[in-house]
DNA sequence: CTGTTAGCGCCTTCAG
DNA sequence: CTGAAGGCGCTAACAG
């Protein structure tokens, strides 16, 4: 049966070693004025007791509890997943536990959400939205230090951290331009998106340079297959001289690969594909794989941890920082000959 | 600026209300011997300094803190989410919070998340297994109740809710006999997993049970599309007869649908296709949308949740359960006439 | 160097 | 009905 054997306190070590609750204390946390001789006796007690020092009572003195709430607005989505591993990583599970939340897109679960985190004094939050747009801010007066990840606080007093989406396209379009294309098409997703206007933006500006322009204003549509296709066979039909595809989203780039194919298009010889997200179950098993612009989102959220202990410490940022984003090179960019 | 205003204690409250802090705790907690002036005073002070009780102290003394950990081996994964979710509903955020780590699927870094979680005293564990198949018990003398949600724990002493494959793949089979198929083909994934094994048998006991056999044994390979293409293709080549087709997964089933096209079938009405997994981004942007079996991962963090809750109240249980599937169905199980 | 004392915020006896 | 006292496990002053 379970063995309900309380776990070791202090004082449990400091009577093994034959020390006092002090003495013990002090030497377990490296404390200066101790005989080495004492110390290592206490963490020999310790050890066979396999003490482990209870954090509520720390945590009951220091006022800090050694724990984060991460409150993200869309599980289900696959944004928030790679933060909240970045930030996972960043805390590092000893020195900080992560209290995860969704609101599930709803304000009064968040609100609710909200009070459960403060009422078990969590030393910050961070906040990631579900669409990378900018988002409420929770205001000022929320009692621990606040970090946005990925949808971006309204509020430049915050510290919010974003995917650089311009930077973002302008990586897809300079690919593209690097492997030689010079025809080149836009199809994104959903106008209502800030982040699918700054990643045509981030495009636009790369062919700029190069002397060039998308041989037609970027098609909007939703974040979707079917888009994709059904984007893509009006473009060629207006445009069949195109060589190079720059999509929104990596879903919008499986349906227009589909589509290229039926037409008859090879990928990459006739038309070369870029995706954006580097969604890998989408990206890695298309044909040819797709290549994409990943947001480096696990370090996204690296970054946002970072920055919420900083402010924890005491050392607050503000404003918007963007993350540059990363290209991921497949078969869809790699021509054959 | 950030105003460090220290949370209001309960001291604060009873001096703010003239009693003693006994009194006030009693008040606020509906212990009976207090006068209701007396309390209705005391709420009225914590109302007015927006006081919560510190859980930290509340949590030293009662050895209970309100929170679980959820120990899932595999975030990117989709299975974890919706199993999470699940959970975080049952719980409810106010009585407890979900304390979250991923372990990467690795052995070393599992049991350092667990020393960390177990260090919080956490009141419960759930353990989330990134596949289906049975995991290494954590054994009995973890000091706080587990429950092993989708990948079962191979000690029985052990509570454990999963999938039932064998009804999912029951289910799948029922649906393509119901809709009038009689030919039909099982292409799944990875021979390794016991799931795939399991989804098979019920799949074919239910043909059995119509006096019918699959065309040939299921083809095994791994949970991709292309291995979805490969198969198909070999299928077809020696049973062109098939009008039904059972895949292990959603993602061999958009293999399997994109093979189809290309060697001219039409779906349903030549060949009816069923996935598995329910994911919604592959499922309902395919040609025609593909119908699924749905493990039902949430009901089933939901029901972890719950057991777990069980469990801290004294109240263990034992061995597996298995949580029946569903069936999405979507166009590609529609016939159109 | 080590032990004693005093809390952190809260709840629970036990006297008044 | 109310308040004073003790203690949960730990650490930070101070004494010794």
């Amino acid at each position: 049966m379970v063995e309900k054997s309380k776990p070791a306190t202090l004082s449990d070590v400091a009577r093994l070693a034959g020390v006092s609750v002090a003495t013990a204390s002090k030497a377990l946390n490296g404390r200066a004025q101790v005989r080495a001789s004492t110390r290592e006796k206490v963490f020999r007690s310790a050890e066979a007791l396999s003490f482990i020092p209870n954090p509520l009572a720390q945590g009951l003195l220091s006022g800090q509890t050694g724990t984060v709430g991460l409150l993200t607005s869309d599980l289900e989505g696959r944004f928030s997943i790679p933060i909240m591993m970045g930030a996972e990583d960043a805390f590092g599970a000893d020195s900080t536990s992560v209290f995860l939340c969704d609101a599930r897109g709803d304000a009064i679960r968040e609100q609710h959400q909200l009070r459960a985190l403060l009422s078990r004094h969590v030393d910050g939050l961070i906040i990631v939205g579900a669409r990378p747009d900018p988002r409420r801010s929770l205001g000022p007066d929320i009692t621990v230090p606040v970090v946005y990840a990925y949808a971006p606080s309204d509020d430049p007093e915050d510290y919010s951290i974003t995917s650089d989406n311009v930077h973002g396209g302008r990586l897809a379009a300079e690919h593209l331009l690097g492997i030689g294309r010079r025809r080149i098409g836009i199809i994104t997703g959903d106008s209502g998106y800030g982040a699918a206007h700054d990643r045509v933006t981030g495009a636009a500006e790369a062919l700029h340079d190069a002397g060039l322009e998308p041989v037609e204003a970027a098609f909007f549509g939703s974040w979707s297959e079917s888009w994709g296709r059904g984007a893509t066979r009006i473009l060629l039909e207006g445009h069949p001289e195109i060589d190079g595809l720059i999509c929104g989203s990596d879903q919008i780039a499986r349906g227009a690969m589909d589509a290229l194919r039926e037409l008859g298009r090879e990928i990459p010889d006739d038309v070369a594909v870029v995706g954006h997200d580097n969604w890998e179950v989408l990206a890695t098993d298309a044909r040819p794989p797709l290549s994409s612009i990943d947001m480096d989102l696990q370090e996204l959220g690296r970054r946002a941890a970072e920055k919420l202990f900083e402010a924890i410490d005491g050392r607050p940022s503000h404003g918007i920082e963007k993350l540059p984003c990363r290209l991921m090179v497949r078969g869809s960019t790699t021509p054959t000959h």
